[in-house]
DNA sequence: AGATAACTTACGAACGTTCGTTAATCAGAG
DNA sequence: CTCTGATTAACGAACGTTCGTAAGTTATCT
């Protein structure tokens, strides 16, 4: 499918350049077309963009999903650190991530009312499947006892910094270096003494 | 001085739109001026671009160092949480930190060499600072003993997320409750037993 | 003080280029 | 023949930048 073409060669430049900095020039290039041609599959740079971003959205989405779903045991040391290991993964296979970080929080700005649906739907899913998680964690004694949303946002903290640390990434053994700090402190925060 | 209006101008516009998205017409409109009269006060784009990358570095720099050097007591607990409002006094007193943010993390591509000499100058500056601090309170008993690597490195990560949360915030409630969860598990995590 | 020179700041006009978009045309496949 | 996808041509608009110029300010010298 040649849109698929298109669409990964728009990941890379509004990735790179931004909605603003991304030509559709480049992109046709890319693909080896005229920008002209691109009119035949998407109806404009805003239905190629959110497109775009629907569809790095949905495979996130579905990646912490598979995750959270693919767990056996009730181990939360493990569960929790294994999670940030996919989002390192996740940054390093696809571009898609580091697109949804960027436009995510700095979008275009006459599309941000569109964005941030996206936004919304998907960070409201993933914060009510893992404060679910926790409070299981903490019912059964296995964490320090508190309100679930205290872990679950300190979480998040963890894992948006983290993805802050991988978009800055010019060297993987600082990067290792922060992950581990940060996931020592953090697990030694909501662990029972 | 009217080099400080455009200057002025200049961050609201890249702040919102990115360096590809903001115009020249529209900052010299801002300023009630025709862009052609900017090239008076700057050599170009790039320039007007540097020049307010740099001020916001040189302030950000400044509140930091100052925050540190007016510390009288050693009390990690209010020192460390007290940096964290600092943060959030910061993005909402001036347009200069989350212009930093965005622009140290998505730079335009032409300027991310001079952009990331600075980054690397504030980080190298802020972290060796707050080591030193965490590796006293180690020393003093204050804190769990360990590497004084691991708490300074753990703690900018809470800075970051906060910062990504002010970026994103639609709602000043949210944040505090971001806050206040990220900062109590950082907390626990770092201070005895 | 008054005249003159130099510098600063702003403007209109225009430069060449690129942008996103539309329309007409054409090749190839079913 | 029809339909899909790619091309060429052309569009108005906006981009950053340069030029020449005019007005205002400052500095220098007699």
């Amino acid at each position: 499918m040649k849109s698929d073409d298109i669409k990964e060669a728009a990941l890379k430049y509004f990735t790179i350049h931004g909605y603003e900095g991304a030509s559709l020039s480049q992109i046709a290039e890319e693909v080896g077309m005229k920008k002209q041609s691109l009119y035949a599959h998407f109806r404009g740079k805003d239905d190629l963009f959110l497109q775009v971003l629907h569809d790095a959205k949905e495979t996130e989405l579905l990646s912490k999903l598979q995750y959270f779903s693919n767990l056996r045991s009730s181990q939360p040391e493990e569960d929790l650190y294994g999670f940030l290991q996919l989002i390192v993964d996740l940054f390093q296979q696809n571009e898609q991530l580091k697109f949804w970080l960027r436009m995510s929080f700095f979008p275009p700005a006459h599309l941000q009312k569109e964005v941030d649906l996206e936004v919304i739907d998907i960070e409201e899913k993933t914060q009510a499947l893992l404060q679910e998680k926790f409070r299981k964690w903490i019912n059964e004694g296995l964490l320090h006892a508190e309100h679930p949303r205290i872990p679950t946002l300190a979480f998040f903290g963890v894992v948006d910094s983290i993805m802050l640390e991988l978009v800055y990434m010019s060297d993987t053994k600082r990067l290792q270096e922060k992950l581990e700090a940060s996931w020592k402190v953090f697990w030694r925060g909501i662990s029972i003494r």
